[in-house]
DNA sequence: TCTAACTTTCAAAAAGTTTTGAAAATTCGG
DNA sequence: CCGAATTTTCAAAACTTTTTGAAAGTTAGA
């Protein structure tokens, strides 16, 4: 397979897989994008290897800089910008992962600490259920939270020595 | 909090939740109904309580029951059909890894395997960079695919202990 | 077999999300 | 400070997804 042919195939398919997982089709673009570059890239050129707008383009930028996947880069001499995307995989997968753990699963677990205390008789069998069921989500939440955390921290090397050791 | 009050909060947050998730909506929220209803519910009596229309209704029951996380239950005596959600949070977790897994992971380490084997000289620095990315996600694809495996056969005991054990 | 109860389908409408592009704002070199 | 280059904004348009509801299909018991 030829090189062009290749990274359209995969920035279009980085693409597809990031819809599923609540990220938008263009950002997911950009990024896989910038990964397989190996210079920086000015938005233009970003804008004519994905032919889409410049303010689309510019909106999603700013979007994969604040998920702290992007940098600005500044290139002595030039008045343009240039991006340019972290590299290490493993990094961009703790980064990911960080984020979402703060904009999603800490509320949810929030909102699960005031629900677990509704009033009324833990007999009656629709609060036991509600209850239970509260608790036990909270509990295996928990759990994540922690778990994230200490993968957040971890070099990849030492996780996947690990992983490979108790997940052979 | 009541508990009228507090069903509403976590149906309508599950449902919130679900759409980071690439899950619909309605979908997490009848999920979320099935989750905390001690008996089984018909069709009607989702209907009325998430205030949704029939087909809509019966379009995400059978979503979920794709997913495996619904089953149909038929109570002797009854016509309708009823439905009940796995109320252990465990197996849901390890249901839902498990279809995204296959859906998701798995066609993208095949892309991969083809995209790795690009034609031209590994010296063009455009080459390389695509390759070395392309091979740094697959060997972390690789690795998070056989670590779920085995979290989709272990048990939640053994593995929050080992979690426990591991992460403290 | 017939029929009423129940379930499924699907085209059209509504709702939600993303994209465009032109105008406004900002920035930098001279 | 000026003006050209560049970046940002945002209302409207395009596109995508979800929802509706009526009609068609199915089922079970009499």
């Amino acid at each position: 397979m030829k090189l062009t042919e290749a990274k359209q195939q995969f920035i279009s398919s980085w693409g597809a897989f990031g819809t599923h997982w609540g990220i938008n089709r263009t950002m997911a673009q950009i990024h896989a994008l910038l990964l397989i570059s190996p210079d920086p890239l000015t938005q233009d050129d970003i804008m004519e290897e994905l032919d889409i707008s410049r303010g689309n383009t510019n909106m999603n930028i700013r979007e994969l800089i604040n998920w702290r996947l992007v940098e600005r880069v500044l290139l002595p001499g030039e008045r343009k910008e240039y991006f340019t995307a972290e590299k290490d995989i493993w990094k961009v997968v703790k980064q990911i992962v960080k984020e979402r753990k703060k904009r999603e699963l800490e509320p949810m677990l929030q909102l699960l600490d005031k629900l677990e205390e509704v009033d009324g008789e833990k007999k009656d069998k629709h609060v036991k259920t509600f209850v239970d069921t509260i608790s036990s989500i909270k509990k295996l939440g928990r759990q994540a939270d922690k778990t994230l955390d200490v993968m957040i921290k971890a070099e990849e090397s030492w996780f996947l020595g690990m992983m490979m050791k108790f997940f052979k």
